[in-house]
DNA sequence: AGCACGCCGACT
DNA sequence: GTCGGCGTGCTC
């Protein structure tokens, strides 16, 4: 038989924007490797894409395949690391295939532009600038000027020139006279790492120098550097740091999106003489595509980043540092639901290369990990300096006069510290919990009478659901055990108390932290200056006030609103308590004056907080290891949530609802749901989820795919999404 | 995501 | 009669 000789081109497969769960396949006449940008025809239009390292698809016609528009790099600007790391961030989180590649490009290279590195314009001095004394340049000083320093050193960058006010026509001026000449150069080339220091390393203590000996070791080995707050954690990095860069390599450090703050910037920038770049969301498209230009470029040893730099590519990559590891921030909420923490873990894996989780307060899952020596485990236990812990109480509500939520009790310790010159914080926790329906007078909380649950209290329909078998109720509005009609969802009314703050300490400034100052980073380090002036003041804030800000002048810590966590149905809630509480407790009584940390609860017998208060972190982590072992939940087990969105709540309860006896049917997995989600109504929409467990990840992984590839995810006004290792149950 | 196709109501 | 509303489906 004649072959029929159809030359067939050659294919290449493309992430492509889009609701796609894998590649796309387009026909392409020149080679292009994996990592290199092309602009291929999408429909009626075109689109910007990155070449993967994948087979076509075999059922494929092949005669019907479009044929590449443009190549856009001849080298890859993702390099075969990134590309590995990208595949497994397609396959373990079960987005939009493209959606790891194109977060690994910063906007502007997405856009298209060209992957280099500006071009800087060299004065070269000639032979007959040599000879000319600029005295005999009459016509202009600046001309003299000009020449007097390149004659001193031969060769100067334009860029220098410029920030001396100098103009351009001023040294085309000279070239057309013949005394210097003008060249562009690109310099791609790499910097090489040096580990030379630009400030003297401290002295290291005995943890300190035993901790920074075991990570030296130049294979995949994650450590949790687990120390409290002030043990010196920043300094183990540094020289850990500093002794990967001495061995040529480069490092990448990660920090929470609130942490990454000039200050801690220029404790790394002192140190090294080897440059630094910053990636974080505050910077313009063009400084992003800046810094990452010059890491790729292996320009810079040290990358320095939030969650999203995780995927930077860098050269010669040597160690990996997570500063604050358990920080919600490191898991992205919407579209690509990702964990950087746990990427990076992968990446060091990939990469072959050690990686330290640094913490006063490890997550369950990393805990756990170097408690069954999957991980190091790094232990600095002594604070630097000998500065005293504080002393922990708690406030029984119960127990005491109350306006708003303000005990007695903590309004006179208020008024006593700020009397000394003190300063106090008063931290709220309203946010970020399922709230339940509660009596103010007896602590008494509406319980599910089928499960071992709280129900949860829901807004929208004021209807209280318990979140474990769907059971609903309305809410009572007297109290069953003692009568009182002082009935709310936990975490209401801070707004009064917050007013009768204001009036009780007129005297005072007030500085709040709330959703409006942390819009901007801007604004945030403006509130933060107003906290380091003299005399008394209150600082009143969320979340935001526990993360690695040092209020020195802090001696009083009250935390009005902590009871949330208890008995939430979200998953972490009792975690994040626990690690808000140690990192409050550790904001205030630094130096010589001794901290205090009152903490208001109805609830002081709940064993949750012994613990706590005699700063046993561990002790405390260990409880709640034993409750997820008891419930199979994560590291025990294996979470996903899917959650459906509509205009139409049957909609979203229908496909959830569809899905379930398809997974229950075919899969060793357990479901719970349809359940409506805790704002369940949201922008119009309404909003449904399924929780999925497994004690295999592979299990839950193999129930999902199906899901994930046949499902539209846009159908009949219903969007849906997959969350794995989801943040919380909510 | 974006873009077209298609099937219903209100306009010159 | 058509203009355009959005709901639905497809893109290698």
């Amino acid at each position: 038989m004649t072959s029929l000789l159809i030359e067939s081109p050659d294919t290449i497969c493309v992430a492509v924007p889009g609701p796609f769960s894998t590649p796309l396949t387009y026909a392409c006449s020149k080679p292009v490797a994996p990592g290199c940008r092309v602009e291929v025809p999408l429909g009626k239009r075109s689109v910007i894409g990155v070449v993967v390292e994948q087979r076509p698809d075999e059922q494929l016609d092949m005669a019907k395949l479009r044929a590449v528009e443009r190549i856009l790099d001849d080298t890859p600007v993702l390099p075969t690391d990134i590309l590995a790391l990208a595949e497994w961030m397609s396959r373990y989180y079960l987005h939009e295939f493209a959606s790891p590649y194109l977060l690994a490009l910063p906007g502007l290279l997405r856009k298209g532009e060209a992957a280099t590195l500006p071009t800087e314009t060299w004065l070269n001095l000639t032979v007959a600038g040599e000879a000319i004394d600029p005295a005999q340049l009459k016509r202009s000083t600046q001309h003299q000027a000009i020449m007097t320093q390149l004659q001193q050193s031969g060769r100067l960058p334009w860029s220098h020139l410029r920030a001396q006010g100098f103009t351009r026509p001023q040294a085309q001026a000279l070239e057309k006279k013949q005394l210097l000449s003008l060249d562009e150069t690109c310099d791609n080339d790499p910097i090489p790492p040096t580990g030379q220091l630009a400030e003297p390393s401290l002295t290291l203590n005995d943890e300190q120098s035993a901790a920074l000996d075991q990570v030296s070791e130049a294979r995949f080995a994650p450590f949790l550097l687990e120390g409290i707050t002030g043990s010196g954690k920043t300094e183990v990095y540094l020289q850990a740091i500093e002794r990967c860069l001495s061995r040529g390599h480069r490092a990448l450090v990660l920090i929470p999106e609130i942490g990454l703050t000039p200050q801690t910037v220029a404790r790394f920038e002192r140190r090294f003489r080897d440059r630094c770049v910053i990636l974080h969301s505050g910077l313009t498209d063009k400084q992003r595509t800046l810094a990452w230009l010059q890491a790729n470029h292996g320009q810079a040893a040290i990358v320095i980043g939030t969650r999203s730099a995780v995927l930077t590519p860098i050269p010669d990559l040597g160690l990996i540092v997570i500063d604050e590891e358990h920080d919600a921030s490191f898991k992205q909420q919407d579209t690509l639901r990702y964990q950087a923490r746990d990427v990076a873990l992968k990446r060091a894996q990939l990469a072959d290369i050690p990686i330290i989780l640094g913490t006063a307060t490890p997550s369950l899952e990393t805990l756990h990990n170097a408690l069954t020596g999957r991980f190091g485990h790094l232990q600095l236990k002594e604070r630097a300096g000998g500065a005293r812990l504080p002393t922990i109480e708690l406030i029984d509500m119960r127990r005491q006069q109350q306006q708003h939520g303000l005990s007695e009790r903590l309004l006179i310790r208020i008024r006593e510290h700020l009397n000394d010159g003190n300063q106090v914080l008063l931290f709220l926790n309203r946010r970020g919990f399922a709230p339940s329906w509660f009596c103010h007078s007896c602590g008494w909380i509406a319980d599910c009478v089928f499960c071992d649950a709280h129900l949860t209290y829901h807004h929208h329909g004021h209807i209280n659901i318990c979140h474990h078998c769907g059971h609903r109720e309305p809410p009572p509005t007297v109290c069953p055990d003692c009568h009182s009609r002082d009935l709310s969802a936990m975490g209401t009314g801070t707004e009064r108390a917050e007013q009768l703050l204001e009036s009780a300490f007129a005297d005072v400034p007030i500085i709040r932290f709330d959703r409006d100052v942390a819009s901007t980073r801007l604004k945030f380090e403006q509130q933060l200056e107003k906290t380091a002036e003299d005399g008394p003041a209150i600082i009143v804030g969320t979340q935001m006030l526990a993360k690695g800000h040092h209020f020195h002048r802090v001696t009083l810590v009250g935390v009005w609103d902590s009871d949330g966590g208890l008995f939430s149905a979200d998953l972490r809630a009792k975690e994040r308590m626990g690690q808000l509480l140690t990192q409050v407790a550790g904001r205030s009584g630094r130096g010589e004056r001794t901290g205090e940390v009152l903490i208001q609860t109805y609830y002081p017998d709940n064993p949750i907080f012994q613990p706590l208060t005699e700063h046993d972190y561990r002790s405390f982590a260990f409880s709640l290891l034993e409750e997820r072992r008891k419930t199979r939940l994560p590291p025990f087990g294996f979470v996903a949530v899917v959650r459906a969105d509509s205009a139409f709540a049957e909609r979203a309860e229908e496909l959830l609802a569809t899905m379930t006896s398809y997974l229950l049917e075919h899969h060793a997995v357990r479901v719970l749901g349809p359940l409506p989600a805790l704002l369940s109504r949201r922008a119009g929409k309404h909003r449904f989820m399924l929780i999925i467990q497994a004690d295999r990840r592979s299990a839950l992984h193999e129930a999902l795919v199906p899901l994930h590839r046949h499902y539209p995810r846009q159908t009949r006004q219903v969007s849906w999404h997959i969350d794995i290792d989801p943040a919380d149950l909510a």
